[in-house]
DNA sequence: CAGTGGTCTAGACCACTAC
DNA sequence: TAGTGGTCTAGACCACTGT
């Protein structure tokens, strides 16, 4: 339960604070200086613990004024993205997945600059359906460097959590994501496994995974039935995780 | 051309770095002690200015192992985003837009809650085309807040960019955004206006804009043309700007 | 004007990685 | 085991906000 780091626990300690409602939106957070004070640390450890509520896009902070509470309703991790096993079962719903389709095949020239391999090189291809409650919600498309494609070939077919298998299997750790969001009309085969009308309306988010040091492990292509998953982002001028780019 | 504040001086040359290829995508970058000296400055400086590669998802850090290049390619910053006139400049293209009606009106429950006013408040209601290169994209349903409507009635039909004259009239920041993303088919009006079929896929984007303390300023339902616009979002485990929720 | 956050320094110790 | 990044301290000065 106890939290080594000081930072966290400051942190932890805010965002509690302004969930519970003691600051609620527009409120003013105590200074640095009361921070630092109440905590017994120095106005450095302060200055991180904030920095983070910052980054979570909770607060807003300039210079000469305290800062304020933007949201109350804190944003998910990045593990709750990557998995989407997880971050079904922290929202209190089953999550379900089903490969649909699994072969080894050659890296097209696009999805060979993505991985970080050779054009041709040997991929894996998955056709995965994920559900949520028993309603399919998901296509993924997702394709597979060699190095990694063995052991996602090797997991069973109904498996819940590939993130999870694969960390528990081989120890692999998904740490940075880059994602490409647009909307597409239902092929074919979209429509047939997702239950809707060929042409319908699907959120598609491209994504390319990469591991700690920056080596690619999988791109894929999702589908997301509308109506059931929205995607949400904060931002501020003092930080910009999400661009517009051409198409 | 002189930067004052050094974190952004080590910071800029960091990303020229990466840019020019220097470091290319895996490369190790320089340990903080190699980069405090090349700058002459603290450790707690360079440590500034490499968190800020790390929130661009630029670069990744783990404890013991030097920092590693994610990607080449630098994202946009949150003025981009929201300026849709600023951003359309930045890629070389020309931005257009027209103002199709506008109207006081009273708030509905839900946008009294995101503008926080009370229900059936005066708002101002805004109905924008947008266009790139002349081609329809971008179709907005805007809603104001009365503070700030006035001075949103006032503007020219053909604005180009609302944000920066709303600024250089009032003094308006726009500092902080929530968006949630997600896909629906076009209506009549989006059919109409963005020039497609009814039932065409669209990328919608609805999203509230606030100041820098906070004060919700307009709340919006934006719907973009598939094809011509793709939403680009980085994260990491170590960041989390992104998450999904349920709709 | 006093108070606040933004920047910067020069140390220290620890956890972890890579060799 | 040497080097690296993560954490933390205790100061300092400055730019800006609010009154």
């Amino acid at each position: 339960m106890s939290e080594p780091r000081r930072h966290e626990r400051i942190a932890d300690e805010l965002r509690r604070a302004i969930a519970d409602g003691h600051y609620p939106v527009g409120a003013a957070l105590p200074s640095e200086a009361e921070l630092a004070a109440a905590h017994d640390a120095s106005r450095g450890t302060v200055r991180q613990a904030v920095a983070a509520l910052l980054a979570e896009g909770l607060i807003g902070s300039r210079q000469g004024a305290r800062r304020v509470v933007l949201s109350t309703t804190p944003s998910q991790s990045f593990t709750e993205l990557r998995s989407f096993a997880q971050w079904a079962r922290a929202g209190g719903r089953t999550a379900g997945g089903r490969v649909l389709a699994s072969s080894w095949d050659v890296a097209r020239t696009e999805e060979a600059g993505l991985l970080q391999v050779r054009h041709k090189d040997p991929v894996l291809r998955v056709l995965r359906l994920r559900t949520l409650d028993s309603e399919p919600v998901l296509l993924e498309r997702t394709v597979y460097a060699e190095w990694i494609g063995s052991a996602v070939a090797a997991l069973p077919e109904d498996c819940e959590s590939v993130t999870q298998r694969l960390y528990d299997d081989t120890g692999l750790v998904l740490a940075h994501g880059e994602h490409h969001l647009d909307a597409v009309a239902a092929g074919t085969a979209d429509a047939d496994h997702l239950r809707l009308r060929r042409g319908s309306p699907l959120l598609r988010v491209r994504r390319t995974t990469t591991t700690a040091e920056g080596r690619p492990v999988e791109t894929s292509d999702d589908r997301y039935r509308p109506g059931s998953v929205v995607f949400t982002v904060r931002n501020s001028t003092q930080t910009n995780p999400l661009a517009r780019t051409r198409a």
